[in-house]
DNA sequence: AATGAATGAGCTTTCATTCAT
DNA sequence: TATGAATGAAAGCTCATTCAT
């Protein structure tokens, strides 16, 4: 019989996180002392280290949780759409999403995480199955692509991927320094240029509504 | 008259350089201990603060050095050349770039640094004007494609510019990840979204050579 | 009227010191925590601090049932028995209780406590005691046999009786650190000793049953 | 080349022993502080960390020089000369060097390595090679006077040695708890009793000079 | 009466930097 | 000039004890 109620554990435990999110965002990982989340969070420090076992442990919980956000954009890319709709409602969707000021939060930490991957193995896997899945996915839906000739053959899809994620880390990147970034002239240059890249088949690209992704 | 020659002392900045870089690489910034730079150096904790008055200055330095590194790159491209062959020849040596193994050290620390910017208005600034520099040059590139109508109007050229530099830094991630990445296949993506993008004139799009560019 | 009865009571302070006790021996007093004995006996931190003050207390209260136990075993040994019998009964009967595995746990837990009492007074009056009281009764019974002449004369019975006190003492530490230690032999050797230091008065000394002692 | 003589480094380390020996003595090794460590030395804590790596490298270090110390003692004990003899002179330079002042310090320190041996395997090994090599060498010297006749047969040498090693333990304990102790009356019971053990050839034992001893 | 989450002082250890030699 | 031993503030973490529920 627990004393308290499972919600109240994990809304302390998300206190901490958003304590510690706010924090590493401020100073980042090493910067942040464990009394900094503790002056954020207004508990103890004996209180945090009942949720968490170690500062790294909460670095790496935050870690997930930004892959689970991730995770979750791309979750609704298997429709039977033409690739090039497809393309475009992902890139609308998941760099609109950079747009919503409740998620701005997560960008500083998110370059945060790419750099502390190169030294620890355990956000390393995190980050790059955050890489890897998005890659999969869209990598097949160029291939479909390719299979109903909206997509120029001759091209490596997992490379062609990989630059559809570039576009979408360096657009992350250059908002964590320039949180008034245009996304909007961003997301447009991409739209134009995925209208470029495949063959529209019917629909006129641009004026697509991003409705086809169901978690937008 | 100094006591020892400028020649001297600049090696042993650069001898102290090296080693930051080296283990800044393997570490990160704040992971390395200034100890860790004396033992990598060879040189006494001494001697290295009669060139760097702190750490965070050998930081600051190395930002530097990679910013400098960087800019040289588009040194040559305000050339008379037709926009898309710029852009494919722009694409071609900053990105083959990263091929070299030689330069592969610096990867991982140029991703250190993208989140050092956060928070160190220094390295910010040198960070910043590295992003703000090529996107300038592309933007004003776009803009005179778009004036000979070898690129598509309509398009902010500021916006694709920023899709450019994420291009390049979305791969610099991804090398700095994973240093096995196919890059020549990535480049080949790059330029055939190149050759959707831009009306070629004359030249076959996929066969120029890179002698575009002064300093390849 | 109590709510809980006496016995009640009596056995959850016998749970806490068992508890206690087990790890006390495992990792010793400063490096057992309380949450050890927490999840060594199933209760709860303050269920601990309703029978012990504080954790210091605990050790206290182990340290007097060490004490009360051992001081039981010298209980009988005033009998008007023979010097050199009554020795060698107490040979027998207090180095032979070392072999008992119940008693095993003890052993540990008494070595520590040795070391405990050079800094807390309270366990030092205990130990002490614990060493004083049997010095009190050999020196009385060498004394006895002083002048009945079955042990030397021109020996300081308190000397000799430390030296006893030492061989007990020596046989603890040992079989602390060895718990399979031959300890049957160690008595043989010890009742060697004893036989050829007393005059044996009739009975021949190595056949004497333990049975002069009340609690055997 | 080394900065400093082996000699200056050399001497810092026994000053942080000698402090930490000074702490221990007083508080018990769980009880002192690093700081407690620091404010005895005069030093500040990183410089102790230059010469230990941790707190517990002292203890360990502590327990060596233990060791080093008790072990010289029997260095000499090899000599022809009769084993009754023999013994007296350990009996007398092993339990006297008790008295001497300068030693008093180790005492309660020894008592201390006792019980953490218990819950430290480093200093179990270097504790437990101090009581195996002396039960060695007088197991050996025993078993040799059997063959003589100075010795009685029937006797277990190992257990007899065991008890020669508690006499020692017993009395390092007691002094220990009693810096008072009267040394010099233990001394003769034990030599007492050794009398009455050994057949004595030709000297009087309780006349024996402590010399046979090369190092006493 | 019992619980166990919370407290926070205090622990060991690190490391950028200094400065006597 | 160069050295590297020394500094000491500050870090992450622990744990005996309390007290609202």
């Amino acid at each position: 019989m627990p004393r308290v109620s499972v919600d109240y554990l994990e809304a302390r435990r998300r206190e901490i996180m958003d304590a510690a999110l706010a924090c590493f965002g401020r100073e980042g990982f090493h910067r942040t002392t464990m009394q900094d989340i503790v002056a954020e969070t207004g508990m103890s420090a004996g209180a945090i280290y009942r949720y968490f076992p170690a500062k790294e442990d909460i670095v790496a919980a935050i870690a997930d949780e930004h892959h689970v956000r991730e995770a979750g954009v791309l979750a609704g890319a298997n429709e039977r759409t033409a690739a090039g709709d497809l393309l475009r409602d992902l890139a609308r969707v998941s760099l609109g999403r950079l747009a919503d000021p409740h998620e701005q939060r997560w960008r500083r930490v998110t370059v945060q995480l790419w750099a502390e991957a190169l030294r620890d193995e355990r956000i390393m896997q995190v980050v790059r199955s955050g890489l890897d899945e998005p890659i999969a996915i869209i990598a097949a839906l160029l291939r479909r692509g390719q299979r109903d000739g909206s997509v120029p053959p001759g091209i490596d899809p997992v490379a062609a991927a990989r630059v559809c994620a570039a576009i979408f880390q360096g657009l992350v990147l250059q908002q964590a320094w320039d949180a008034g970034l245009d996304i909007d002239g961003y997301i447009g240059a991409v739209i134009a240029l995925i209208d470029k890249f495949t063959r529209t088949t019917g629909t006129k690209g641009g004026e697509q509504s991003g409705e086809v992704l169901a978690n937008a």
